[in-house]
DNA sequence: GCAAAATTATTTACAAGTAAATTATAAAAA
DNA sequence: TTTTTATAATTTACTTGTAAATAATTTTGC
């Protein structure tokens, strides 16, 4: 849908404001996609970041610093969302011996089995969406994006 | 900066996971420059969204429904978002004789004062944005946005 | 006109984002 | 060594997103 039938205005918008709404809309109706098949696992967007983040690691142990820094959107309260992956046991967590301060966080096997099952219907949605576009397109997006952001 | 690095991950990411990591990664970073403005005014993003709604109208009363349907982002709790503008003066709620079921949000005198003197402070932001583009590659970039998200 | 269904908004409950205060531990300085 | 400072994580408090339940009002079908 066009942003302007999205918005409900007959003004024109400004290429300029375009971009950052064009932007907004996107990834908002972009994200529902993921979302919904992360909702039938039980899982927030949040939630899944960390997991692969965790599997990232590959058995080494991430500390809660680690993880923070890795997640894309803004951090949120990692020790919550952590203690939730806990309670449904997809991760474990223990105080480092080296270093007591730090947290030793990993992924259980419960947790890596759970994500193999959800891999292949992100990628589904991945790659439906990606061909929406031709392969230049597609580098020219990720171009310009980055571009966009600096 | 490159997505990789932000990811702090060696390992290739394909091209179509990219699309996907670069539209968030793009749109946190690009938002937090917005937030920043409306933070000195005490507004959060929604909130901002709401009075802009409002302005679009015209003096023209709106019904919860309207402002919700309007949302970019997901709809919140309307009721409570429209509440908070409330207890700033910003805006006014009253029920709607004809259909008593809905209520009228107006914009106040002060809600619009407010809302022109932010208004050139994102305006620039957008600028500053856009001008990291050509022209060419804004409106590509407009084109790409909207195809990909169908 | 009246009961049932649909619409509109509010309320409630919980998940998550955000920032500041607090606690535990380690590192650095005196 | 002792004190001070810095670091890592947790806790707390508040805001917002999200969905379901509830309440008020209107519309529809009989």
């Amino acid at each position: 849908m066009r942003l302007e039938s999205i918005l409900q205005t007959n003004s024109p918008i400004l290429i300029e404001k375009k971009l950052y709404l064009n932007l907004l809309v996107t990834q908002n109706q972009v994200s529902e996609l993921f979302l919904e098949v992360l909702k039938r696992y039980d899982l927030s967007a949040e939630q899944y970041n960390v997991l692969r983040i965790l599997r990232g690691q590959k058995n080494k142990p991430a500390t809660m610093g680690l993880i923070q820094e890795r997640m894309i959107a803004k951090a949120s309260n990692t020790t919550r969302l952590v203690d939730k992956l806990i309670a449904k046991e997809l991760v474990i967590r223990n105080k480092c011996s080296i270093n007591k301060r730090t947290m030793e966080v990993l992924l259980t096997e419960k947790g890596s089995e759970l994500l193999t099952q959800i891999d292949p219907k992100i990628t589904e949605i991945e790659q439906q969406l990606a061909n929406r576009l031709t392969i230049d397109e597609q580098e020219k997006l990720n171009y310009l994006l980055e571009k966009y952001r600096f």
